[in-house]
DNA sequence: TTGACAACATACCGACTGGTCTGTATTGTA
DNA sequence: TACAATACAGACCAGTCGGTATGTTGTCAA
């Protein structure tokens, strides 16, 4: 069998499917995903429609489908997911990566758009089975890495041992989606760190 | 000068406005503001455009801004502020009402469509500054409520004095943003509780 | 009784939407 | 070299959008 993904007429078929991808992103970010439109989309990835409809045959809920899996999802990983796995003191490092990543968004003006993960969440959940579970499955895979931190920082007495991971993880996830959130209305510096200072206070008080 | 209220051609003219009122905020609550039909709501109000023009000139616009000042803010106030003002023991009042109203909306199913403010402040705080400003507002109003509530509970020895009000207001507030949001992906009345109770024991950290 | 005006209803508009269809150039394969 | 398939481009489509213009009806002050 051939490989397909050489395969290329025009030129660049992958290249092309990447920027459809990644504009696609942008404008869903931007303007959200009913809001966001096609036109924009193909035009700023320097494309057609007919590109869009070959690489997405079932149109925007496949293009968005794939916005969630193939770019938030690698985005999450990134940055939330890689820097907790095998850790075994999820209390210094969730306060690191919450300073470093509140402060990066603010400095990048990138803190009023919020969190892709959680536009799409709020938007596109309660509209389309199929985004609400490609994005719960993010979310489980969030609060599972965090969980499984804890649980490693109780082993190590890192983290005192009446906290239940699970738990923790959970309110910790959801008050990450609270915090970006909040930036986004807001638009106040201010109010981002100090929601920020009273999460890394809490974890604090989660030490043995 | 004539009372203005009372003269109605046609039928109950406060009436009308009222019943498109309703029925935008239900099809904002469900498809969100930039997915939301003009000609739904008006349907579903059982009246016309005409009419929705006559009572919002400048449109979806100025029925979006009514929404989020005539029935979000008041919901607010009766739901999340009215059993918190005058408050001398936030963490007891905070318990129950975070309690209740998770069960609440399980029960009544609401919890899939999560936080009508969170939904409007997600999707339109970035795009328009008239609805950002209004919103922000509300979660101004919110915080400091929940504040005043603390420093209350700090004076009268029920809230231990090392905290900063204005810090666990604005970490409850993004928390209960991130819980309901939470819902809305996850489908889990058991993750909700889980969060809840998560927020219900950080809150008991905090007494005296 | 008679305007004047509020309170609608209805028909209609251009812009834009997501989506399809056909044509065409490039490519690997036989 | 012939052929089929891929990878697009661009015209086009019906439907819906928010918004407007005009018409009609009920109410009230004069």
């Amino acid at each position: 069998m051939a490989k397909r993904a050489i395969s290329k007429a025009g030129r660049g078929a992958e290249s092309t499917r990447a920027a459809i991808l990644n504009a696609a992103f942008m404008e869903f970010y931007h303007n959200g995903f009913q809001g966001g439109s096609l036109n924009k989309i193909v035009e700023s990835a320097g494309t057609t429609k007919g590109a869009l409809f070959h690489h997405f045959p079932n149109g925007k809920q496949e293009l968005g489908y794939a916005v969630v899996d193939e770019i938030i999802g690698p985005i999450l990983q990134q940055r939330w997911l890689e820097s907790l796995v095998g850790s075994k003191d999820p209390i210094t490092d969730l306060k690191r990566a919450f300073r470093q990543y509140v402060k990066e968004d603010i400095e990048s003006g990138n803190y009023v758009q919020g969190c892709p993960l959680n536009n799409m969440a709020q938007e596109m959940s309660p509209l389309d089975e199929g985004f609400r579970k490609r994005i719960d499955k993010l979310y489980c895979l969030w609060r599972k890495t965090y969980a499984d931190a804890f649980a490693a920082g109780v082993k190590a007495g890192k983290v005192k041992k009446s906290v239940e991971p699970a738990s923790v993880a959970a309110l910790i996830v959801a008050s990450q989606m609270g915090i970006w959130g909040t930036g986004k209305s807001s638009r106040s510096l201010e109010l981002m760190t100090q929601a920020g200072e009273a999460v890394c206070s809490y974890l604090d008080s989660l030490r043995p």
